[in-house]
RNA sequence: GGGCGCAUAGCUCAGUUGGUUCAGAGCACUUGGUUUACACCCAAGGGGUCGGGAGUUCGAAUCUCUCUGCGCCCA
């Protein structure tokens, strides 16, 4: 058969894909076999392939083919999220390029260009995915706007509010002055910046004195309804039950006392501005102080800021620090770092503000996942450190804002008959709220013209929360049989990052309503990262392009690259020198193929005992490593499970194996071996496939003609056999035997055509099994057991065996002594800590037994190897 | 400020209950090689007082304490 000598990546992969696809090998339907079943994270509709989207779905990838060999019914979900706040920003930001204000347009009108923004870049990222080989069952991809994921979103949350477990609050919340929208706490990213701490002086009620307070938020004196000072603070006593006067707007004041002020930090003296911080609203409730908010929606300050209405809270600050220079009110400005919190997504600084909002109560919810992970085992974390995280977070689990300020998700289903803030209705429709309003009101000619609906939407996450519920319709429908059989879910591969906004609440919301787990395993991937250890994003562009990537080392090559150094849970320093590594671990099985293509093969011929014994030796190699394999997969331990697999094809199948069967050159192979080589060669091609799909079947199908039934994507997993344990031993020694005749013809530089005589006086009683390959990888032209030292020979031991090159003309004698003395007094040494150790009783009486037979194994050995040190000396001289 | 975690070769990391094969792997590096599958290759080699210090033990990379330097989460 004629096969190209250069394998093709890019023109292979599209072949097989196709390939796969037509034949719909992806596709799963519920059925006898036991189901293994992944959902994906859906990544969010906005989003273009990168580098961490690349790990976790070739991971993903891995598992899910792996399971397919293994026989499994094999169905992996595929799907996006609608991601709110991302996507409402970017079809504003089109809008506008338009000229088109978000604010001119209906809520109708609005979605209509969402959908449009979706429908034509919703599906990239899914697109980008098929590159890189993911087999997900794309007929049932799932995006989580669609009508009946919807509408499991709005059952789940009439049934909470029913339950009592959704309330409406008014509360302080993050609020995104850019978005203008709330962010829950786990959106909030807070980051350390240079800050300015301001003093400023406060006049006191009816005296001439003053008090010095300090903030990194001057702008924020108009909404002060307090001062506050430590009561045991000997420094302020006399100010106790006295009013402050807050500078520029003149408001009086009371001064509070309160524990809570920190008399370390700046003055001790704390204003209070209970609109706009947390900390100052607890105070602020505790003493029963007056609330007033200063900022519109947009953080511009409102009437309350006098002169400074209408600008904006950075601009307000700067313009106020002059203004309170001028009247001397700003005694001193030092510099701080304080953290301040920002958006995830618009990286607006967060103002924390008073609204009403909707919330989950999470803490009766968080118990059964809690007891999950961390009692009865049922979910588990790879790897297990995540837990600790979990559980602090769950235990301190405070109660989720639900609701955002935006139009795109689902609109929050609770409608209004009146206004009042408790008259209103939570309904799946506006028909069924219509009755509800009826009998709450009493009121029966209430219509549906007389309802508002809550004009909020609902957290993504929300949404995403019921993701491996609702992919299967299992909130709407939870007795059909896809839900029976595909839930709970086998593994779940996600970041570190979404701990909590997703993995915790898809666990709550399991129990809550199928009363079970959604899946078994968690997979939590490290992050990223560049060789500078910096996270690869967008802004700082150090991510490398995912297609070109797939362009420059293929989608094979790029896939062994990211998972050959990303241990579960570590962060992965990416290095395209990785994917180079994988590219060229292809170039190498699809040589080792080529080679096997090129032999002639001869039925006549009988086979070579070094062949059958090489073949033996592989099969007992390969069983091996496949216990090794299966071992790392049942830790998650992927990259270990591919390094396993790569030394066993690069080392011991193409270094070595090859090499002991591969007939002289032009010569035919015996028929016998060569047949076992290629069942050899598909084993092997198999356990590469997880990882390497496309080159794998590649070369499946150039091996042989296959039928779409025959395919390796649908192949069976190699069985575990009983291993010749005595082979590998045999081998690793005869390995050895084997490099110091290749260290003899390199230190005397004798080319490998020039065939040598071999002796050994075998004092180890090493088996004779491998003599042939020795023979044949070492071009020996006779192998002579001999029990006496051989004159005139370049010498090598293993062991206390030793070899004996001859050789014609002078040998050094005195290199030879030197090296046998230096051995000698190496191996001394060793005899001499060994039995250091035996000669401690106390090391003999309480070491287990194994180790002191191990030991007096070792003693007994140096022994053996000084003996035949002295022997060999004595015979040079 | 509170909590969690990490530190092993130049780099990225393994190292399970302390003891066999405990100081390892891959990459990188050095040296040599046109042995016709592969230079995207082959062979050989160098390199670490396991972050510092103390302790427990017959025995510590592994357990305890402490110091130092990082990272993450929460406030």
């Amino acid at each position: 058969m004629e096969i190209p000598s250069k394998y093709n990546a890019s023109s292979v992969e599209q072949k097989w894909y196709n390939y796969w696809m037509e034949h719909n090998y992806f596709h799963s339907e519920p059925d006898e076999r036991e189901p293994y079943t992944i959902v994906i994270p859906p990544p969010n509709v906005t989003g273009v392939l990168h580098m961490g989207h690349m790990l976790n779905n070739t991971i993903q990838d891995v598992l899910i083919r792996r399971a397919r060999l293994m026989g499994k019914n094999a169905c992996w979900v595929p799907g996006t999220d609608h991601a709110s706040i991302a996507t409402e920003a970017k079809v504003v930001a089109k809008l506008k390029s338009q000229g088109i204000d978000k604010n001119d347009l209906s809520r109708e009108e609005f979605l209509k260009h969402a959908w449009d923004w979706t429908d034509e870049y919703g599906g990239v990222i899914l697109e980008q995915l098929k590159k890189l080989g993911c087999s997900c069952d794309w007929d049932r991809t799932k995006f989580t706007m669609d009508d009946d994921m919807s509408e499991a979103v709005i059952k789940v949350f009439v049934d909470l509010h029913s339950k009592g477990l959704i309330y409406r609050g008014y509360r302080m919340v993050n609020w995104d002055p850019e978005a203008k929208t709330t962010l829950s706490d786990e959106e909030v990213i807070h980051v350390e910046k240079q800050g300015h701490l301001y003093y400023l002086e406060y006049k006191i009620e009816g005296s001439d004195e003053k008090l010095t307070i300090a903030t990194t938020r001057p702008e924020t004196i108009f909404g002060d309804t307090a001062i506050c000072i430590n009561p045991n603070d000997e420094r302020f006593t006399h100010l106790k039950g006295k009013k402050a006067i807050v500078p520029i707007c003149e408001r009086v004041i009371p001064i509070i006392e309160d524990e809570y002020v920190d008399v370390e930090f700046g003055t001790g003296c704390l204003k209070v501005t209970p609109a706009h911080d947390e900390n100052d609203k607890v105070l602020g409730d505790k003493h029963n102080l007056e609330v007033v908010d200063i900022f519109n929606d947009d953080a511009s300050l409102n009437s309350f800021g006098l002169h400074y209405e209408g600008q904006n809270r950075f601009s307000v600050r700067k313009a106020i620090i002059k203004e309170l220079e001028d009247k001397g009110i700003l005694v001193k400005t030092e510099s701080h770092i304080n953290k301040v919190g920002t958006s995830e997504r618009t990286k607006a600084v967060i103002e924390p503000r008073l609204s009403d909002q909707w919330f989950l109560k999470m803490e009766d919810l968080a118990k059964p996942a809690i007891d999950a992970v961390l009692k009865s085992g049922d979910i588990k974390l790879f790897p297990k450190k995540f837990e600790n995280t979990y559980r602090h977070w769950m235990e301190n689990i405070r109660d989720w804002n639900i609701s955002r300020q935006l139009l795109w998700g689902q609109q929050i289903p609770a409608y209004y008959y009146g206004d009042g803030k408790e008259d209103f209705v939570v309904a799946e429709s506006i028909e069924k709220a219509v009755e509800l309003a009826r009998e709450k009101t009493s009121n029966s000619d209430l219509q549906i013209s007389d309802l508002t609906q809550d004009t909020d939407a609902l957290d993504t996450w929300f949404s995403s929360w019921l993701w491996p519920m609702s992919v299967f319709d299992g909130i709407r429908n939870p007795e059909n049989e896809e839900i029976k059989y595909y839930y709970p879910t086998n593994d779940l591969v996600t970041g570190p990052d979404i701990l909590f906004f997703w993995v915790a609440r898809m666990i709550i919301a399991g129990y809550e309503y199928k009363d079970e787990k959604p899946f078994e395993n968690v997979y939590l991937t490290g992050l990223v990262r560049d060789k500078q250890r910096r996270k690869m994003s967008k802004s700082l562009g150090n991510s490398p392009d995912a297609l070109k990537l797939i362009d420059d080392y293929s989608a094979d090559g790029v896939r062994v690259g990211l998972l050959l150094s990303s241990a579960a849970g570590n962060d992965l320093m990416f290095d395209e020198a990785l994917c180079q590594q994988g590219k060229g671990f292809s170039n190498k099985i699809w040589n080792a193929f080529n080679l096997t293509n090129l032999w002639k093969v001869d039925d006549n011929i009988p086979q070579p005992n070094s062949s059958k014994i090489a073949l033996e030796w592989y099969e007992a190699k390969f069983q091996k490593t496949l216990l090794e394999i299966e071992d790392h997969f049942s830790k998650y331990r992927l990259s270990d499970a591919l390094m396993a697999i790569y030394k066993l094809i690069y080392d011991d199948f193409c270094g070595w194996m090859l090499e002991m069967v591969k007939p002289a050159y032009q010569q035919p192979i015996d028929a016998k071996t060569y047949n076992k080589v290629m069942s050899i060669f598909e084993d092997n091609l198999k356990i590469v496939h997880p990882f390497m799909p496309f080159l794998t079947e590649e070369i499946w199908q150039l091996i042989s003609e296959r039928t779409p039934e025959e395919a390796l994507i649908v192949a069976k997993w190699p069985e575990s056999k009983t291993i010749n344990e005595n082979l590998i031993s045999d081998f690793d020694f005869a390995s050895e035997v084997i490099s110091g005749i290749r260290n003899i013809r390199k230190q005397k530089n004798i080319a490998f055509k020039d065939a040598l005589s071999f002796s050994v006086v075998n004092s180890e009683n090493v088996s004779s099994t491998f003599d042939e390959v020795i023979s044949k990888l070492g071009n020996l032209n006779s192998f002579n057991y001999v029990n006496e030292s051989v004159e005139g020979a370049l010498t090598f031991r293993v062991k206390s065996n030793e070899y004996f090159i001859p050789m014609e003309g002078s040998i050094d004698v005195e290199a030879e002594i030197a090296k046998l003395t230096e051995e000698l007094n190496y191996t001394k040494g060793f005899l001499k800590s060994v039995q250091k150790k035996l000669s401690n009783e106390r090391f003999v009486n309480n070491a287990p037994e194994q180790v002191v037979v191990s030991e007096k194994k070792k003693e007994a050995d140096a022994l053996a190897k000084i003996e035949t040190l002295k022997a060999s000396l004595e015979s040079l001289g």
